[in-house]
DNA sequence: ATTGGCAGTCCTAAGGTTCGAGTGCCAACA
DNA sequence: TGTTGGCACTCGAACCTTAGGACTGCCAAT
């Protein structure tokens, strides 16, 4: 398809998103020849120019105006135009200094998803990872009051899930004991579908007066097993969306209304197939379908010990420095993976 | 210093500020006499704007415009003329139905301040609640690899606190085991300033080849044991500040920064003394400081069964609707001290 | 394939005018 | 003393016109 398209095409293009990108100002033949060195003249590059809006790569807001970049134009440019530049040292130091002070891994992805927010100017998104290779470590119960309860649940992993129960017959201390115990040495060490399946048939071990209770707390630490963290994102830097408002064609209201909905989000992560390593950008419109058709999505993935794989990335509108963010998304999630992989 | 202006004045003020509310337009006396029926001439009614604007309680915009109400405008019809109607039933059933469902706190609140801002329409706030006076119900050692280690703590009032650990020995089990043991024996039912006085000795009873690595993990337990959720927020409702962008000399971009900024709100809403039940404002300049001269924020506390308070609250442009968003707070503030109470 | 030239397009900024809402003030009035 | 109608005045919002300029598209020449 971009067969009729030279290679000074292609190079006119990637000025062309490098100005535009940089200026916020369509871009015309004239200023082209003044700040890139073609070796020829103005009119040749309009020859050009004409050729890449045949192909629907650029476009002209005004009759006479200068050249933006469609849609399609950035997906050729982050697909073959793009360089990723590794980081600058001060910005890998800032990585290290910045994440290597967390404490757990609430604070590393907390620190993550603030970090990755700074290094580009957009709104950063991280999601918690999958643990579903880990194993049950422990598993508490702690009574509130005669009929409440909290369950809590370890992983070797380091995950923890709590969650508060209300049973239908008053507890007692004795019961309680001896359900801990068992579930500890009938679960401990479990990888979780196998816990989820050992929890089903639990409660055959107590006699049938017991059982409703029992019932009702296997019930609830089931739940939690199968609980996965990953419907989870933390996201940071919403301020940029502001800053760049006017990338956007009316209000920054959509916008912001469609990435309070985690759950929106989170498909939309999941669409995007990830290679390993790799870094991915979804482009303007290929987002329509969210609400977020003036914003591109650049992501890539992280793995923790688990092996299991999790996204981060960041959101901004369609107008934005690829190179850099697409370098950043994939620095920051190597280095996650190396931080959790250690553990 | 309000005995200059009349009765008459202040139902003046009351429906400038509602009309300037309803409108985002400077209200003229014309538009009073019409709108309203004061059953005086429009001349009365700029008598009474004009002494109104020597209380600097309005304002022109510009020498023949409408008049707005300053900020004190907004602090006297706050203090002295806005009436908090209680919610209707329909929003009282949505409180009820909404929150009811909560499985554990953080479910609750997340679910509070997804609510708040969905019936103010402004950007909501909800402080974790201090669990000061709860008691230590269980501590857990998770073992994770020779020298890396997770500590669990877990109180009465379902507060659960995890923390990574990396120590300087290799751990065995038998220490682990011991010191799992003594640490629940020696702190479970103490309160937490018992629990950190008991740690600080605690190293004494183990062999000295034992206690640096003794002492590495009591000191994350104490870290725990003293770190309080309170200084955690949650937020819901930004997009609602885009919604009212109008309302902001410049951008929205300082106020979203601002807001981001988590330990600012929390001091500010520190220094905001709440009297129990009560509801309180602080209006436009007087968060000068914060970088939110142009916003209002209106709190209530709440108390959790520790029978100590956080607050919770809403955020938003200085023209804001006080009467609505004061009796929301209000009844949220109210439900979720009743949720709580019985936890 | 490239280039200079040139006509034509259309946006932007600046300046000017009109229009109207609203005020402040005053003299008259109850 | 408080209220009212009248009136001159102010000043921003909206609209129009004009001039300027940045570009393009095309063509004929190289």
């Amino acid at each position: 398809m971009t067969a009729l398209v030279s290679d000074r095409g292609l190079e006119v293009l990637r000025v062309i998103v490098q100005d535009y990108v940089a200026s916020r100002e369509p871009v015309g033949s004239k200023s082209i020849v003044e700040r890139h060195s073609f070796g020829v003249s103005a009119a040749t590059i309009r020859n050009d120019m004409a050729l890449l809006e045949d192909e629907e790569l650029i476009a002209a807001p005004h009759t006479s105006s200068g050249r933006v970049p469609t849609d399609k134009g950035y997906r050729v440019f982050v697909d073959q135009l793009a360089d990723l530049r590794p980081l600058t040292v001060a910005q890998r130091g800032a990585i290290e200094a910045f994440l290597g002070e967390s404490v757990d891994l609430d604070d590393v992805l907390a620190r993550t998803v603030r970090l990755l927010a700074q290094l580009t100017h957009q709104v950063a998104l991280v999601q918690y990872p999958s643990l579903s290779t880990s194993r049950v470590r422990h598993v508490e119960l702690v009574p509130l009051t005669e009929t409440r309860l909290m369950t809590v649940f370890i992983t070797d992993s380091g995950r923890v899930e709590q969650r508060l129960l209300d049973v239908s017959a008053p507890l007692d201390d004795m019961l309680i004991g001896e359900l801990r115990a068992k579930l500890n040495s009938s679960l401990g060490g479990l990888g979780l579908s196998d816990a989820a399946a050992k929890l089903a048939t639990f409660v055959e071990g107590f006699t049938p007066e017991r059982r409703p209770v029992v019932q009702q707390i296997v019930a609830s630490l089931t739940e939690q097993v199968l609980a996965n963290k990953q419907d989870r994102l933390l996201m940071a830097g919403t301020a940029n969306l502001a800053r760049t408002e006017e990338d956007f064609s009316g209000s920054i209201y959509p916008v912001l209304e469609a990435i309070e909905e985690q759950v929106t989000l989170l498909r939309l992560f999941s669409e995007m197939e990830i290679e390993p390593g790799g870094v991915l950008a979804r482009i303007g419109r290929e987002n329509a379908g969210y609400g977020l058709g003036e914003t591109s999505v650049v992501t890539s993935g992280y793995s923790s010990s688990g092996g299991s794989v999790a996204r981060l990335g960041v959101l901004g509108p369609t107008r934005m420095d690829y190179s850099n963010n697409m370098a950043a998304v994939r620095a920051v999630a190597r280095y996650l993976s190396r931080l959790l992989g250690t553990e």
